[in-house]
Order: structure tokens, then sequence, then C-alpha cells
DNA sequence: AGAAGGACCAGTGGTCCGTA
DNA sequence: AGAAGGACCAGTGGTCCGTA
């Protein structure tokens, strides 16, 4: 890892599993489970990238022996249908909400720490809690990768329904992840117009979706459709009349 | 003023009144309304200061004609019974609260302004806040100063009585402030200690104290005298068992 | 080309310490 | 001495853009 300036808030908890992924929900990262599996590959430390090029190499154990390896990125996400497993080096739509549940679990685990420590206690998933993570072993999180895709996970929260007929239908398409994304925006607009706009709430009334932050393009979208959005506005580059 | 930056967030609202205070908790502080009706000055634009060394002077209207006028601070604060007004250059404990209910009311203009313009809303004091105020023009509010005592305005909303007793008691003793200020921290501490320790709730069931930040402080007290603080024990200086 | 994420940046919470 | 508050600083939310 690169972070090794002290955090005398995240020093605990390590000796929890890092990781665990679920079997339904298996991701497949630089080396991760499905792979693995279907490799006949041993599972190793989940997360645990080749290493940084910029960085001092602190691993030594390498398994390749070299000193400095090519960056590992996680396998790109494709349009899954439920419970469909993506194949070859790609990860699906159930293992990107998976993310989502496991940076719930570690901020349930930092919102632990800062109690019995007394301390501040986050209500959101912070950087804090960004870090809490990636020193627990899941380098595959990252805060750009899910504040990314949030509203994505708020559809698959608020109408797991729709969002499964999104899914099935962008994949039929032949339609890449960026549509996709771009699509999950309208029906959470029409979700807010049947509650009165206010996004805010409808983000903390949902017990797994509050903890996490409102994005901004989501915000922006809801306030332009309910000044009555003319096909001419538009915010920051987005038609307000979605392509899908 | 030396905030020249724009701020998109933060430009509406100026044709409110700028501060007007009310008349039984009147503040004292450079030329404020105690002093001025006591001299029969004529009210100015309230908080409106001097100058500052270190910015150039871009008022030009200065009444005594300076372009270099000596720093002008707020009087200090004295204790004070409830309802009793501060004589001389000094301030009085009903104004400090006042100062709290102020800071409640320039909240709710920023958020009615982030509301109106669909960004996102604060719910706590924050920086933009304290912004706010001063270029509403309530010049004598500042971070510093309001975080300062919290813990006293908390008491005050939360027990009034026992906040009334103590002001009454060290008015009587001929305490200064920073001894009243520090003997507000245990009987919070004991309503704390009422109420499972979470002090985090208790500010948040609180309408008029939710807005505040639970300062640092008292958040280490509740958690010291939790855990059975023994004489010997003290949290950054402050002895766990207070002088009062 | 489409996508993942290191790294940057403006503005935050917190409060110290030079000032009056 | 006791107290007010400018100004600093570590770590935040937010996301761009060099990278693969």
């Amino acid at each position: 890892g690169d972070t090794n300036t002290l955090d005398a808030l995240s020093q605990e908890g390590f000796s929890e599993e890092p990781v665990q992924q679920d079997k339904e929900a298996a991701g497949t990262g630089g080396r991760g489970t499905w792979e693995a599996v279907t490799a006949g590959e041993r599972k190793k430390q989940p997360g645990r990238k080749k290493g940084h090029r910029k960085v001092v190499d602190l691993d030594g154990d390498d398994e390749h022996g070299g000193a400095i390896c090519e960056r590992q990125r996680e396998h790109p996400f494709i349009v899954t249908e439920p419970g469909e497993v993506a194949r070859g080096k790609k990860n699906g739509l159930d293992y990107l909400f998976h993310l989502y549940e496991q940076c719930r679990d570690f901020l349930i685990q930092v919102q632990n720490i800062a109690k019995e420590r007394g301390e501040k206690c986050p209500t959101k998933v912070t950087n804090q809690v960004f870090r809490y993570a990636k020193k627990a072993g899941a380098s595959y999180i990252n805060k750009p990768k899910m504040r990314h895709y949030v509203h994505c996970y708020a559809l698959h929260c608020l109408d797991e329904d729709a969002s499964n007929a999104l899914r099935r239908a962008f994949k039929e398409r032949g339609e890449n992840v960026g549509a996709w994304r771009q699509a999950c925006y309208k029906p959470l607009v029409a979700i807010a117009s049947r509650q009165g706009w206010d996004i805010d709430s409808i983000f903390n009334a949902h017990p797994r979706l509050a903890i996490w932050y409102v994005p901004t393009k989501l915000r922006q979208l809801c306030y332009a459709e309910r000044n009555g959005a003319t096909a001419s506005s538009s915010v920051s580059g987005t038609g307000v009349h979605l392509p899908f």
C-alpha cells in the first residue's frame, strides 16, 4: 500500500477477514474470484495489486519475483442481467452493486470504532471509509468509481424492477456501461418528481442509500426538470432530455 | 470587507435587513445598540468595522477621515444574570446566546437559497453560513467565538434552569467568563450520563442545538466520564474532575 | 473508442496563537 | 491577567484527466 501515514482512527479492525466476497456476486478484479475459479487458481489476498510503479515496492513476496510489475486495474464493467456472471475480463453489475454493500460494511466498522473511542461518528461513506477499506485489503474500492455509479445503485435500491428492466434492455441492445449509466438518471428523476423533487429526502429515507452523498448531476437534473426544462437547456453538457 | 472572491452560493439575500438586533438581548459590540443608546449616538450599519490594517481601505467614507484606524473588536463577555444588561464596555450572556439564534437565522436563509437553487443544503452552521453572516453585515459573528461557547449555549438550551443558576452563582462569586465557560461542561456531562452518554443524540434531538457541531472537548469529557475517569486522568489538559 | 482510478484542488472543520 | 478572532492547517468532497 502507499498510504503509510498513520491514521489513529483506522488502526483497528484488521483482524477482520479482508473482503470475503459473496459467491453470487463474485468480483473479477485483477485476480478475483471468478477468474480464480475458472483458472483453478488458488484465491489470493483479494484486491492485492501487483505494485504501483510510483511507489517503493514494500511487498518483497511478489509471486513473479519481478521488482516492478504492470499496474493492475479492475476489469471494466459490462451491462449484465440480474444474476448473470460476466465472462472474460469483465465485471458484471451485480458485482458493482455488491461493492456498495461492502462500503456499507466498512462504514459500519468505522462507526463502531468511532463509537467505542468516543469520537465523531461518520454517517456517510467518507474519505475515512475509503481509506479504511483500502487498509483492510479492499484496494479495488476507490472513491471515483463509487461516486461515478452511485445513482445506478440508487435506482437499484429504490426500484429494483425498473433497474432490472433497464439492465435487460441495455444488454439486449448491446449498449456499453456508459450508456446504461446515463440511462439510470431518467427513472430516478421520475421518482423524484413523484415525491416533491426532494432527492435528498429520497436518499435519506432509504437505509442503504442514506449513507451515500447525492450525486451533483442527479441533483442538477432534478432541479432542471422541476423548473420545466426546455429542449435548449442543459446541465453541464448533459441535455436534460436524456438519450434513453 | 476582505472577502472579494465571488461566492455564487451566497450572493442573494442582501436586501434583508442586515442584523437588526432584538431589544431585550441587545449586543454592545464596538458600537452596538446599548452603547449607541446610552451615548445618544445614531445607530450605524451594525458590525461595520473601522478597517482592517492588513487590507486596502475600500471604505473612503470613514467618519473620522483617517485612513488607518485601530482594529475594533467586540467587547468581552462578562458573566451576567438572565435579563441583566452588561454595563460599560462589556457584553452579557443573553447577548452571547442571542448570537446563536442569529446564526440559526442565517443558516435558515442559506438553506432557503440552496433549496431554491436545487443545491446541496447544509444542516449545520458551516463556514458558508459564517461567510454569509459576514456579508450580511454581522461581522461580529465569527467561527472561533461561536465554537468556543457552543457548550454554554447547549446547557442554556437543554436545562435553562441549571444554566441560569450557574450564571447567578458565578456572577455572585465574581468569576470571569472563562471560569463560567469551564463550569458549563459538568452539568452537560451529567445530562449525557442520564441519557446513555450519547451526546450527539442529545444535540440532534434539540431543534436549536442540532445545527451545531458537538464540541470536541465535550465529547472527550463524556467519553472519559463514561469510562470511569480516575483522578489522575485528564483530557488535553483539562482534568476530568472539573473545578466547579 | 470506452473505462478505471491516482491525484489534484477549492473550500471545510477545527483551533492556535499573535493581538489588543 | 483574560479574551476576541485572523489566519493557518490537515484532511474533505468532488472529479478531472493522464493512463491502460
